[in-house]
DNA sequence: AGCGCAAACAGAAACGTTTCGGTTTTTGGG
DNA sequence: CCCAAAAACCGAAACGTTTCTGTTTGCGCT
């Protein structure tokens, strides 16, 4: 149906080597140039990527394998990358595994058979297990939010213990000292990191680290409400809390309001992620904010450069970024 | 490097033929099947799909142009529809083309030569030449959210125009009779439906169409907050805003605590879109809610529809789903 | 004009599948 | 046990590129 190369080489009279040497920036004489430039026009005739990909051995597709599509914090970033490796000529193929390790193995195979030229992962499972098949085919794989030890590979990370300390400080210039933490699940390290960044400024302020004042959430909304219940019920003086993500920031706001408490009369609050809906809340949210543009952009581009120069066995490169307080009006004076 | 079908033929002593005819379910004796299974396993023998893709003509493989993935709507449509195909064996390639209908119709173009199986389409461009070539190749489209005329296929859209009623008719019983819109950009169907719901209903409702209560957003947050300052500013004895899109009601929340105004004691609020989001103001937010799940399944359910009986002509069909009220407390009783 | 060299070209093979036409094996009924 | 029909199998050709190995062409010199 759809004219091949060798239409257009009948019809020009030309070799096919030579069609093939026009499309892919080699030297063709004017004339020659112009009459295959005359039949592509006249033939609608489009390279077929397919029997490229077949030839060459690459798809000029990456996939990506993230926890959750429907999260703001992973969205930004794949636009991002989607946008970035686009414009490179990377198709980009997208698997949400729900936060399920079991899918995200799936999905790693799943893009493995397609034979993605590079995958790109914000990882559910810390062990790595579900990498290993597809690191044997020697193929890039870029991890972002989470390193992974057993897998050696690029990594674009956050400094999280760095944010904590910020929001910490933060709530202790302004006079605060029983300051509760709504953390993550401690199997995930971006989570502990966190957390760890808690207790280490904890001590370094002199604040004694009392257990009540950390609750462990599960990263969702729901856990977020009955975290911050949990700590308003057994801290009779708390008079802040630093909320480790969004969902839960979010959750963290609805359970104070559910429970009538004012802020940041009553509880200075600073969250995490999501400008729009930090600013959206009354009184707007104090947030600490990951640069996920920035994150979109290391990993795109290292992607990008294992790709090209996919000889080359370069030290593995780790990017930590430096996440950023944005001001709003939920933390008290005291 | 790795092992192929040739190799697997070679080992077991049987045809080629046979081990494709394997892996196509066909008929191949007990023994025989021990022997492929077999020489699979030792050679670590994965099916090359690029090749398969080439003598079949077809990719396994669906294109997603939508507007904004950065945008929960669209983020939640995408991940029932990914979901649904991949546990099909079809990939997504997804594209955003930031509303812009030049990327629109470049990331058509790029899928196209990515020889995708068939575009889902949330539509920035109404005018639809951007699917004009890809449609001459044969191959299923479906729109989401958007009809457009041009373009004879498949659509799963929503009420609109119902949806703007029942928030309407929901706001006259609680007593309300100045009631404002912001609206969406002119030349979107849905932001036209909606606004159209909202006039129609007016009438019937035997309330006065007033020119200043209607204010025409552009579907951003800032574009909300101030529309909903436009609005306040030349309606004084207005009590309640209808806000038709998900950005919008975040800006207008925005808006109207910046201007110091309480909800729902001075002004009423219907939103649209997001349930987290509602749940998490203060007061809960009252929303129109979009069946997110549910047009993902259509959607998807269409494709492959399409997809499996590629040969028959069948009638194109336009599923129109219905929307819901999500109750809050947003809404005063006068 | 004739020479040599580089640039441009041509043809065939290869990438790893599926599929077509034809051959062998198996099966079961008499 | 034999034979026909059916089931299973085989090898070659094809899908549309890229690339390898040569061959031709064009150009600048003398």
């Amino acid at each position: 149906m759809a004219a091949t190369m060798k239409d257009i080489a009948k019809r020009t009279g030309l070799g096919l080597a030579t069609i093939s040497s026009y499309f892919n920036g080699g030297n063709v004489r004017e004339k020659n140039r112009k009459k295959i430039e005359e039949a592509i026009e006249e033939l609608h005739y489009e390279v077929n990527e397919v029997a490229r990909n077949l030839k060459t051995n690459a798809t000029k597709t990456i996939g990506v394998v993230i926890p959750e599509l429907n999260n703001t914090f992973c969205a930004e970033i794949i636009t991002g990358i989607e946008d970035i490796l686009r414009s490179h000529g990377y198709a980009t193929m997208i698997c949400d595994c729900r936060t399920d390790k079991q899918l995200e193995q799936e999905a790693v195979e799943f893009l493995s058979r397609k034979r993605v030229d590079g995958i790109i992962n914000m990882p559910v499972d810390t062990e790595g297990g579900h990498l290993k098949d597809f690191q044997k085919t020697g193929k890039p794989i870029v991890l972002i939010d989470r390193k992974i030890q057993g897998v050696v590979c690029d990594s674009v990370l956050v400094d999280n213990e760095q944010a904590a300390a910020d929001a910490l400080k933060l709530l202790y210039e302004k006079g605060h000292r029983n300051i509760g933490i709504i953390g993550g699940p401690e199997e995930i390290s971006t989570a502990r990191e966190r957390l760890k960044g808690y207790c280490r400024t904890m001590e370094e302020l002199n604040l004694p680290i009392r257990e009540s004042l950390i609750v462990h959430g599960d990263y969702t909304i729901q856990g977020g409400a009955k975290a911050m219940e949990t700590l308003v019920e057994n801290n009779p003086d708390m008079t802040a809390v630093f909320v480790t993500n969004y969902e839960m920031t979010m959750g963290a706001v609805i359970g104070l309001n559910e429970l009538g408490i004012r802020i940041p009369e009553r509880i200075s609050l600073v969250g995490f992620d999501n400008l729009p809906f930090a600013r959206a809340c009354n009184p707007k949210l104090t947030i600490v904010s990951q640069p996920t543009e920035k994150i979109a952009e290391k990993t795109a581009g290292l992607m990008l450069e294992r790709l090209e120069n996919s000889g080359s066995a370069a030290e593995t490169t780790t990017e930590k970024l430096e996440t950023s307080i944005i001001y709003g009006k939920s933390i008290a004076q005291l």
